[in-house]
DNA sequence: GACCTTTTCTTGAAAGTTGAACTAGATAGA
DNA sequence: TCTATCTAGTTCAACTTTCAAGAAAAGGTC
């Protein structure tokens, strides 16, 4: 399957298709299983749980809003939505910025934060059995260095991100 | 952050911590990198695109509903909806299957194949740009161990999947 | 200050996803 | 055969995500 330099389309070898199908299907089957697991016993998707998170760990217990979506690698319009859902669980309030008044602070609230405590440890096990207790520690490490390479390639400030044939 | 073995939930290290949040950002990016590029090019977010791959590496361009559901990765409902839009684009058809009258076929259409020539090169560089050509051969063989263990590992019908403490 | 541009956040509609309920047909046992 | 159970696929309602549009405040320039 591979193209030499004809001038076509540069195909993937069979390996990096091997490599990129088994990397879809490990990220969906992931996502789902992580997505139904805190579904279950938190009662919100993965990327929800993930602002709580994100919250619990700012000064605080609060963030500006687009600081919030840019950790979270999500639109400002889809935080809005999401904050407002937490919002009507009581997990999340919002608060006017003293310093801009066109912004707002996500806030935990002390039931989003007692919700954290009582699913963290599901959560983390549940992390734990599909991903770490899987792969030896070299597995790890390298893991670790790949996703942070691609990560940076398509972060969307990057410097050269955009222009990888520049370099 | 590590906890002994004090029967208190086991926490991540401070690495594995540091490879998740690599994990979760490198493919948070990667799929809405993906999505953006197909949904400008090809109309479509990536997941119906890779329901017509699917369907082109078939025999006979065609497959059960039940068994494309299973290759990809998603429900049998989720499919019916993506099917249904993909059919009103013209690029799939349905077709009753001749030895079980409650099955269905999705058939890839001509058009459907022709989108898909049209569209493959930009996405297979898209893939390669973002992915595979910011890592090493070495990194390449070792992400597609990983990501095998890690499917392996999340497969609904795993042997053992559910059952790791029993190993 | 007046004007223009940018940033922050929200909104509304359209599209996509989920999980449960449902129909129709297949399968197996008495 | 009759019945119970299972499987294939669809549908509905509730929820989530996206994209484009918009309001409000901030920042810069003359």
């Amino acid at each position: 399957m591979t193209t030499a330099s004809t001038g076509g389309p540069r195909w993937l070898t069979d390996e990096e298709q091997s490599v990129w199908s088994a990397y879809l299907h490990a990220t969906t089957l992931m996502e789902d299983h992580l997505d139904r697991q805190l579904q279950r016993d938190a009662g919100m998707p993965h990327i929800y749980y993930g602002l709580l998170v994100q919250l619990s760990r700012a000064p605080r217990h609060r963030k500006r809003m687009t600081e919030l979506a840019k950790d979270a690698k999500i639109t400002r319009s889809r935080l809005s939505h999401a904050v407002a859902r937490l919002e009507k669980n009581g997990w999340v309030r919002r608060e006017d910025c003293p310093s801009d008044k066109r912004g707002q602070n996500a806030v935990l609230t002390d039931e989003g934060h007692a919700m954290l405590v009582r699913s963290a440890p599901g959560h983390v096990a549940a992390v734990r059995q599909a991903m770490f207790a899987r792969l030896t520690p070299e597995q790890v490490r390298n893991l670790g260095e790949i996703m942070r390479v691609v990560a940076a390639g398509l972060q969307p400030e990057g410097t050269d991100a955009d222009l990888p044939w520049l370099r």
